[in-house]
RNA sequence: GGAGGGGUGCCCGAGCGGCUAAAGGGGACGGACUGUAAAUCCGUUGGCGCACGCCUACGUUGGUUCGAAUCCAACCCCCUCCA
């Protein structure tokens, strides 16, 4: 990186760590320091959810509102009707027009807790708008011309596959022209000057750039983020449970704060800077932390980030329900919690079908060998017996606390 | 189109007629130690009211055998070389 920037996106975005490679980055720096920008960042909608490997993209989109400038969303809703190729085995399922659409409304919803979508304001926009029409022989003349073959083999994403001997499918060749166009759609239409992305895209980045820049004569900007991963190695975001989701109904503010709770000691500075908003200057002294002190920095992390998600109240319960069950050894009400029926309960329910129940547990084989290994345990006692049960009498005097290990706690009700 | 090689459990990868629910590693989970961290050590890691038992599982479908992940046939997919 050359002088440093001083446009308040392109410094921020800098001093947090999200900036991997700028196209120009003092061309760029000028154009965010002249005025209002539109950028933006293209998703998938395989899921109905984005999940925390999406999170440094969003967290990058909201930066750029933060400071001043338009964030654009686009939803690869005709990419996916086509399935994105790369980097898989098996060729994925295609999903119909309603899974597309239910996936839309639930990214949706997702971003509408990072982003402002009011009047003027940030855009969420479907590229099956402007792909689902393509006529292939207009589109090979206007746009395929632009692009040389010669180039395009020596683009990364296709090098490395050739050079390993890896199959590449002609429609995976092809994307890079779909990303590429699209950037050229959201200029046309919306004045989109940069695209944003991984590091993993940022051949595709240029190829979009350096197409609005021939056919519109218009500057367009690339900037990428560097992959994160966990100090450990790890693409981030992954737990036992598999995803953690951003969205409410898959992953709960309580376990999305224990998952930021529980990161790396040597991942907290960066964390902070990516995932939070708090000032530098205070991350920085939470980073400097050493030790123990370093749960200190943990649940800030957790907090904030959990609050930018969830809310403010549902982060400052998530911390207190924590700070009870683990700093007190309480059993706090406000844990995750399963409810049994009556009648599961009046025939003395099975400890390994309530750990299953709770989805502490995929199987009840797996409940029994969690249970012979002296990882179950019912309001703090051990559960020795593995066919012991769960009585209406234990429940009655209110919720039993059921823990699997030393962090995995949830609540056993009657209904 | 022709000739070879290959498809094994979450992943990688051995096995090549019975002793194989399938070595080893990774990951994950539980335990010990800690700080709800890392490292380390120990254990577990298909399902089923599981102690002996039963069921499902080695690309798919059939076949040979008392018995198959292991042999045969056809099919599907992948890789390499040739045209």
């Amino acid at each position: 990186m050359s002088a440093a920037p001083t446009s308040d996106f392109l410094r921020e975005a800098q001093e947090r760590g999200f900036i991997h490679q700028i196209t120009d980055a003092a061309a760029l720096d000028a154009r965010l320091k002249a005025g209002p920008v539109a950028a933006y960042i293209g998703f998938d909608c395989t899921a109905d959810s984005l999940h925390v490997g999406h999170l440094l993209s969003i967290m990058l989109l909201r930066l750029f509102q933060r400071t001043g400038h338009r964030p654009v969303v686009l939803i690869g809703g005709g990419t996916t009707k086509v399935g994105d190729p790369s980097g898989k085995d098996e060729a994925r399922r295609l999903l119909s027009e309603a899974e597309i659409e239910a996936n839309k409304a639930g990214i949706r919803r997702t971003f509408d807790a990072f982003l402002d979508f009011g009047p003027g304001k940030a855009l969420m926009l479907d590229n099956a708008e402007w792909l689902d029409s393509l006529l292939y022989i207009p589109f090979l003349r206007d746009i395929g011309r632009h692009f040389s073959v010669n180039r395009m083999l020596t683009m990364d994403s296709v090098r490395l596959r050739l050079e390993r001997d890896q199959p590449l499918s002609f429609l995976e060749f092809n994307y890079m022209l779909l990303q590429a166009y699209d950037f050229l759609e959201l200029y046309r239409r919306h004045g989109v000057i940069l695209q944003m992305g991984g590091s993993d895209q940022w051949g595709n980045i240029i190829m979009g750039a350096d197409l609005v820049r021939r056919l519109e004569g218009a500057e367009a900007f690339g900037l990428t983020t560097p992959l994160i991963t966990t100090a450990s190695g790890a693409k981030m975001g992954k737990t036992a449970a598999g995803a953690v989701w951003l969205n409410p109904e898959r992953v709960s503010p309580y376990d999305y704060w224990q998952f930021w709770r529980n990161v790396d000691d040597a991942d907290v500075g960066r964390f902070l800077a990516l995932f939070t908003e708090l000032p530098m200057a205070e991350v920085r002294r939470l980073a400097a932390l050493r030790g123990a002190e370093v749960n200190e920095a943990k649940k800030v992390l957790a907090t904030e980030a959990t609050a930018l998600r969830h809310g403010r109240a549902a982060a400052e319960l998530a911390a207190e329900t924590a700070r009870r069950t683990f700093e007190q050894g309480e059993t706090a009400e406000t844990l995750p919690s399963v409810t049994l029926p009556a009648e599961m309960l009046a025939a003395g329910a099975p400890v390994a079908a309530v750990l299953v129940r709770a989805g502490l547990a995929k199987s009840n084989s797996e409940a029994r060998r969690l249970v012979a290994q002296g990882g179950v345990r019912l309001n703090d006692a051990p559960v020795t017996d593995p066919t012991a049960t769960l009585t209406a009498e234990m429940v009655a005097a209110g919720p039993v606390k059921l823990s699997v290990g030393r962090k995995r706690h949830v609540l056993v009700r009657a209904a």
